[in-house]
DNA sequence: GGCTGGCTTCCGCCCACCGGAAGCAAAGGA
DNA sequence: TCCTTTGCTTCCGGTGGGCGGAAGCCAGCC
């Protein structure tokens, strides 16, 4: 029963069912429906939960109605938990009528030690960085078969990106996702392997041999570099941040104009810098030695992999 | 029934309880304490509620006892809720058997408009103001009758601020809130004037009168500098953020080492950089006229008040 | 071994959650 | 102006799920 750190709970489906949005025709709503198997939806708690999640950066204002249809409550039921989370302070009412998450959510949140914690101590490096390059930096962590982003820095010049704060991306796409899977537990990997890869662009890996290949790369070299797997005009440097017990805690990106497009940047170039920082920032987090690499693999090789 | 969206909710009590800390003695937890007249456990959302608040910065991992001590339950009640709020990923449980807020709940939580979504707007302005400051800077937000710290920028070698991320401060003490105040409802601004006003050092204001003066000034001049009120070593200019209505909806505020220290920087030179800042964040936020100051005043006074 | 402190499981009682239904209010549409 | 629709709020009786005492379990410690 004792878990990981990294596995939030025995029971917890890694693949969250992202909710394919808002079921807009009336849709049948019966109380039949609700009855039998429903997900996550029978004690008072997974209620609460099942309206939170209906909240969404596209949905980030729902009014009563909305709320109970997407969370398939009845409308009264979804009143009283609404008004319950709404007097807490989890919810907020506009002047509209609709609801949106509240900001004392946001501050329980904020103690979150994966995300706040990690990202005071990252920040400053993550500063520098961003200092440096003048374009997009990331950090994210690793949640099941996804990376969330913890923090991103992005000029507002730089590339275009996909990603968000308190986003979420499969991790075989992502400098950071390929980064945190080479890591990850050999279980997780083998999952990710097994399951089929989504491709987003014409070079986003979706042979699993060419997949396994890559990580391998990653481990050997302590850093991946994504070319237009996600956007075709952009591409990725990142590398590993370690922790207190040497794991790998979390990754940080540079997203820079992939070379292949007009501005483009070099990889090679921005190499040292993303590892300087990952290893200033594991040195933070209390990772024992900064230079542990395997003895049998050359220290310090900065040959750009792909 | 329908309220101003920077009141969460009718029922919600302004100056949230805070917990006194965790009750050190074996106290009593008896079950006569719990069933009559509690504060917010009566419902199982309240319950629930209850045990995410006792999570704090300085308790940001406990024990099962611990959550149900601190929040007044009886230990295997908490450990059903718990349970499930570890299941769904609000709480994370370490190898330590700790548990902690977890990422699920810091993800809904990042959703927040007030918080990230203002955030957000604000960054590439913050940041041009941490870069020319090379200081401390902040964005905050007003709730109820205190700012709520929804970023903060510092530089490591920076004066030490006692203000963190998702931290409250009374608004009184801090250049934010005292900006926040100034521009709050009369509703709001007499009932902190009426409430005794906490002294955190020596040059604290603790008299309504002064007080009343000057938010007087902070409204004429648009600025607040505000000098060792919390720390007699630092010093705060802060600038008030308009949101579309033309209201004031956020602060920024820089932080240096007030003048009368080592190494002190007078104020009157960060005034224009932080009013600019201000007015840029309020443009991006989609106020209407920038240049919208009382007719009958002068339009750029930088004049340091106090 | 005995003890203490903390975690987990069990199970029957009973109360608080549930949700259909009715009542309101505001916004179109004829 | 009246009628319809859509959405929000309130009410109230039935009942099923939350409740929590008690007992069992596991480490760590004296």
């Amino acid at each position: 029963m004792t878990t990981d750190a990294t596995q939030p709970g025995p029971a917890r489906p890694v693949g969250r069912p992202r909710r394919p949005g808002l079921p807009t025709g009336s849709g049948l709503t019966s109380s039949v429906a609700r009855r039998s198997g429903r997900s996550g939806g029978e004690t008072v708690t997974g209620r609460v939960f099942s309206i939170l999640e209906v909240f969404d950066h596209d949905h980030s204002a729902l009014t009563l109605t909305e709320i109970a249809r997407a969370a398939s409550l009845p409308v009264s039921t979804a009143h009283r938990l609404v008004g319950e989370l709404a007097a807490w302070g989890a919810l907020e009412r506009g002047p509209d009528g609709a609801y949106r998450i509240g900001l004392r959510l946001w501050e329980v949140g904020s103690l979150a030690p994966r995300s706040v914690g990690l990202r005071e101590r990252a920040m400053p490096f993550l500063e520098d960085l961003y200092e440096a390059t003048r374009q997009n930096v990331q950090l994210a962590v690793r949640d099941g078969h996804e990376g969330v982003y913890v923090e991103r820095l992005a000029h507002p010049e730089a590339v275009r990106l996909f990603s968000r704060v308190g986003g979420r991306w499969p991790l075989h796409g992502t400098g950071v996702g390929q980064v945190l899977l080479a890591f990850a537990p050999p279980v997780v990997q083998e999952s990710v392997l097994a399951s089929p890869l989504t491709s987003f662009t014409t070079r986003t890996i979706t042979d699993p041999a060419v997949l396994r290949r890559t990580l391998a790369g990653i481990r050997r070299d302590g850093v991946a570099v994504c070319d237009g797997m996600i956007d075709l005009a952009s591409l990725s440097v990142a590398a590993p941040v370690r922790g207190e017990a040497d794991s790998v805690v979390a990754a940080i990106s540079v997203v820079v104009p992939s070379p292949s497009s007009p501005g483009g940047i070099e990889p090679r170039t921005l190499v040292p810098a993303v590892r300087a920082a990952a290893r200033g920032i594991s040195r933070a987090l209390g990772a024992p030695t900064p230079s542990r690499t395997p003895r049998a693999v050359r220290p310090e090789v900065p040959r750009p992999s792909s």
